[in-house]
DNA sequence: TCATCGCTACTAATGATGTAGTAGCATGAT
DNA sequence: ATCATGCTACTACATCATTAGTAGCGATGA
């Protein structure tokens, strides 16, 4: 289970992004202007729950994701799915196409990702 | 905003399923088995929040859903686009698709889903 | 009418989250 | 070697989430 809070969420897009960073360097990057020792409390949370590691780097500790994109995305689409669209991905998926404004090339690539991925399919 | 917690999801999953239910409706579909007093005060927050209504049936109280299926979806769906996918639709999408165990019927049915957008798109 | 039973209203406790202060250690500069 | 400064460790506290108990009201059946 990997149920990310709000502010957790946060933290982990930061290192995401940066691949690692140091506390100073994820308050800099989070659009709130939070205390260190709060977004330090945040990273250790995330450490106890086994989602992020660190090691030292000079005086400071370097933090970096134990838990990938992937993963975390995956719990959260699993999650929705199966509370809000009732297990149906298609409902999901109609429900991002049409109420995003996105771009006939947005959409055409997100066809091209289906056409190949049903290539996948018909192959294997 | 719209942050639904783990437990209100259960409950709202429910009303949206059965399109509105009592106390002890919600209580049976829910998988995990709660107190009717706890069920309750899930319902009661969600109402303080807006999120759900509720007119007296005989003795009961019968509770509806205020927030969509959509919305609470859309909700969703830009956190986690913005935070995990760094704001990507394609990589929020290229992850669900290649993830899940989607039929190829499936995956075209997707693929029309784009088709149609994206000719809607055309015309305005 | 009176008792019973179901349902709600009120109350509560516990644990997690979110935010931050203070003290103290280590490191780099002088 | 000493001093300043930057970081961490420890502590704290308010709020929210989650779960549930108890009391009381109202309807229904005897």
């Amino acid at each position: 289970m990997t149920a990310l809070t709000a502010r957790e969420m946060d933290v982990m897009s930061v290192l995401w992004d940066l691949g690692s960073a140091t506390v100073n360097e994820v308050s800099a990057q989070l659009d709130d202007d939070l205390a260190y020792t709060t977004v330090l409390t945040v990273l250790r949370i995330l450490e106890s729950k086994g989602l992020v590691g660190h090691e030292r780097e000079g005086r400071a500790h370097r933090y970096h994701p134990l838990l990938a994109r992937r993963e975390a995305g995956r719990s959260v689409l699993d999650r929705l799915r199966e509370k809000v669209y009732s297990g149906s991905t298609e409902m999901l998926v109609a429900n991002l196409v049409s109420d995003e404004r996105l771009s006939a090339k947005t959409i055409r690539r997100l066809r091209k990702l289906l056409d190949e991925r049903l290539e996948k399919e018909e192959r294997g």
